[in-house]
DNA sequence: TCCCGTTGGTTTATTATTTGAACCGATGGT
DNA sequence: ACCATCGGTTCAAATAATAAACCAACGGGA
């Protein structure tokens, strides 16, 4: 008798075939967007053969798509529809957009929100305060490492706690020349998360850049994403750090209401004690 | 021994296991955005514990997700991270949305794009011509028929035999109170639009609308979708059925220049004669 | 309250599908 | 002319998918 087939993921638990073939649509990222047939065989580690089928499989359903002078495969267009669709029954980015571009102009920063999806963290959406001038820059399906940045950390806070150690169980990143985050130091970091209500990093996921974030939650209360400044570091004021976390607890509230997002109880409190007077991000 | 699994499609070449799956994304539709797992199973006619495997590992992957009272499925955000890669790795929607936004002023209809994927016209993008005022109304994600729209007449004059007769081979739906396309008039249709590089109809979609039609290609000279305008019947003047048609070669020729699309050199000599002194459509 | 049909979900042996190593022809660099 | 690599194919061996029956829970209707 053969082993069970481990070679894909390591796990012990074997994997069905849709989510080998929607495993490989991971591999397609921002910085990678087309990846040839032996290439994706060696990253998923999945047999060429095997690989091939399944990228036909998906894309029969237009999923993904052969470019055509090299053959390299590419996110293909059916996509859109499903994404139209998704947008069309649950609506949360394109109704959380405006309240986003006013948080960024309010705070004169990068303002984005990223959901969670599949246990990733993604960003979906990104506002910058003005056409021109110093700012962070983001990009669209990114995913977020959750152990360096504030999204991670204020979204952690807010997670079952079996989920949190799964997470935390894969390995820190080492990211070069960052601020080196311990695993004791998350720990810490996301606890302060929790009882602060916000959370916020500097230098952790990329240079001169501070961020600030607060966790959203859907109408179950179950953590959805963040809601995230972003800050250019030679601009993060004493007064900037006092500000930033109010008005982003005042965008996320109204970005919930839009969705009928439930904040919990004990974070409710929290945002009501923090939130002094200090004027409403308008949509 | 049994027979092959012909439950699903009633073809008789197996299907793989992702690609059941990904069938099942199909039956999630504008108008049928959630649906509940025994209904699923009819609609599919796949097994009920089947279907529930399938799903589950689609919802894994966060393809698909499960509403929180109900247990209903409907499109899940992983389709987001997707659809901006998508988008970041091919701008088709996005570089497009300015000229069809022109077109839709400049005709004062409603123009919207479609794209073919997987074998079927999906609307993806749409614009009116102004903030209110009678209009023909359109759906993002809907899927058009390819018998009954002009989209759907201009694209088979320039697919593959095989695939249109492939096509034709499904069913003609009939719709009620609309004008009856039949099959030899069909054939006819699609010969005129690849004859004119245009094509049109009236009443055959929705009562009171008429519209026009012109096929758009990709970089190698496929034929990857339409571009339409659609017209509210009172205001289908004679001028209109004149200039329209320009107005659309204008606005797809611009389309494809920013896709880099190649214009077959008969569809483009066609172009060139109807495409009298008019002016251009500016992005 | 009892009934009955429905729901989402689970179990099982049976069956068909997926898998991986080897192989192919084409292509491109040296 | 060589060698390495590419995308794609083949086939027996091993695996995973399937379908029917079965749950418990829910929601009306009588």
């Amino acid at each position: 008798m053969n082993r069970a087939n481990t070679f894909w993921t390591g796990e012990e638990t074997p994997m069905g075939t849709t989510s080998k073939a929607l495993t490989l649509l991971d591999y397609f990222t921002i910085s990678r967007p087309q990846i040839g047939l032996s290439d994706l065989a060696r990253l998923s580690g999945a047999n060429k053969a095997t690989c091939y089928r399944l990228m036909s499989e998906l894309m029969e359903h237009g999923l993904v798509e052969q470019v055509a002078g090299s053959k390299e495969y590419r996110i293909g267009p059916a996509v859109l529809r499903l994404a139209a669709l998704r947008e069309a029954t649950v609506p949360t980015r394109e109704a959380a957009l405006p309240l986003l571009q006013a948080l960024a102009v309010a705070t004169g920063e990068t303002a984005h929100m990223s959901h969670l999806v599949a246990g990733q963290l993604v960003t979906l959406s990104y506002a910058y305060p003005a056409a021109h001038g110093m700012r962070v820059m983001m990009e669209d399906a990114d995913r977020l490492p959750f152990h360096s940045t504030s999204s991670g950390h204020a979204v952690m806070g807010w997670l079952p706690a079996d989920t949190v150690a799964q997470i935390l169980a894969g390995p820190l990143p080492a990211p070069a020349g960052l601020v080196q985050i311990t695993a004791s130091d998350l720990a810490d970091r996301i606890a302060r998360a929790r009882a602060t209500g916000w959370a916020s990093t500097a230098n952790t996921f990329e240079a001169d850049v501070s961020s600030f974030a607060v966790p959203l939650f859907d109408a179950q209360g179950q953590v959805q994403g963040a809601l995230a400044v972003a800050v250019a570091g030679p601009r993060l004021t004493e007064a900037a750090e006092q500000t930033i976390p109010r008005q982003l607890i005042a965008a996320a509230r109204a970005i919930m209401a839009l969705w009928g997002g439930q904040i919990p109880p004990e974070l409710s409190a929290l945002w009501r004690i923090t939130e002094q007077p200090t004027e409403k991000v308008q949509g």
